[in-house]
DNA sequence: CGTCAGTTTGACACGAATCAAAGTGAGTGG
DNA sequence: CCACTCACTTTGATTCGTGTCAAACTGACG
């Protein structure tokens, strides 16, 4: 069990194991020397943290958490048995970590090329996708607990943009942003927005 | 064997294998309906091609040549196979995977939080060191079969502001430009000016 | 009541996009 | 062999999106 925005791993750290998480919310980020923090992508539950880290031996970015998050830990040395032992258990950490590269690949393709009104469009609808996959809320809504500082360090955004933006969404009503956190009120208007497809979910497996 | 400039996988496309560059030049990319399209990464020797696809069942991005290539292919059907038999095997293809969500990571920071001069800095120094690192400039110099529309499409930069940049890069002569191509003079310099701490060659499985 | 983190807004500055046009060199066909 | 085209590069002028600066506002908390 970990708190509310604590740090779980950093990036330099040796000590990687493999965890996965069971409830609650995180975010992968890396910084530059200056100050400047890039959030990667986000962990919900059932995500695996630290393959990277496990498998290389040294953690390439930090992790904090936005929700108390209760997590299960694989011993790093007892990876290698994983493999022998349980191959589909290997598989479907492979499975996720291709999964973890097609996310990462649509948030390059976003920052990259989307401007700012269709990147934010694309964040939102796509946090609040996986928080329905996930289960996360029982409400039709979906509610995030992320302030805009987090939203601006997802995008590549300042925190002003990003404050603007994201008023032209909730003057659209597709959102609503209140005390610390923002509630989606139209997932697919959003995805129309960004001109994403929302992938189907498939068959996944929950480690 | 495919030929500079040839589509090898397209997004959507369903029967996908699992390849390995074997030599040669690629580039995985993802385009937005109206044509603005991102480069993900490279591929060089000895990289996995298609692991997501082999595993999820379809390309979520597509793939070109930038010099003629050779692959070798895995059967799909025979992942399985490989995860039950040969799990070092196996662990190796997850490592790759783990690689690749490494370097993806850095370019998101780069992209998102990046100055277009560090960026171009960054992403030539990365592909400088990539190219050293697969042995594949046996000369002092390494020399990138690319034209400023990919180095672009990499960057998330329009090619103007590009072409601009480089000329920055070239007038301190880290960089030269010629005939379709870049030779990097100076990696290190090039990782300076993007902040950007180069990592250093670690055991890595050749499949 | 004061402080503090976070949000909101307006004015202005700057980096990057867009527009436009010319330059280069390889390749092609007359 | 020359003219032509075509893809790519280069450069300057201008526009636009986003960043920066500054200040006020809000609500939680001590």
């Amino acid at each position: 069990m970990v708190d509310k925005g604590e740090a779980i791993l950093v990036e330099g750290s040796h000590n990687a194991h493999l965890y996965t998480m069971l409830s609650g919310l995180a975010f992968r980020f890396k910084i530059i020397e200056d100050g400047r923090r890039q959030i990667l992508n986000y962990i919900l539950p059932v995500d695996l943290i630290g393959l990277q880290g496990s498998l290389t031996g040294e953690m390439q970015h930090s992790i904090e958490t936005l929700k108390p998050s209760v997590l299960c830990v694989f011993e790093r040395n007892r990876i290698d048995e994983i493999f022998v032992k349980h191959p589909k258990l290997a598989y479907d950490i492979t499975w996720l970590a291709a999964r973890e590269e097609r996310m990462l690949d649509e948030h390059l393709l976003s920052i990259g090329r989307r401007t700012a009104l269709e990147r934010t469009a694309y964040v939102l609808s796509f946090l609040a996708s996986r928080s329905i996959e996930a289960g996360m809320d029982q409400t039709d809504e979906v509610s995030l607990p992320v302030t805009q500082q987090h939203l601006a360090d997802t995008l590549g955004l300042s925190i002003v943009h990003t404050n603007k933006t994201l008023k032209k969404l909730s003057d659209r009503e597709l959102i609503k942003w209140g005390e610390r956190s923002c509630t989606i009120n139209d997932v697919e208007a959003l995805a129309r927005i960004a001109n994403w497809q929302v992938g189907q979910t498939e068959d996944r497996p929950f480690i």
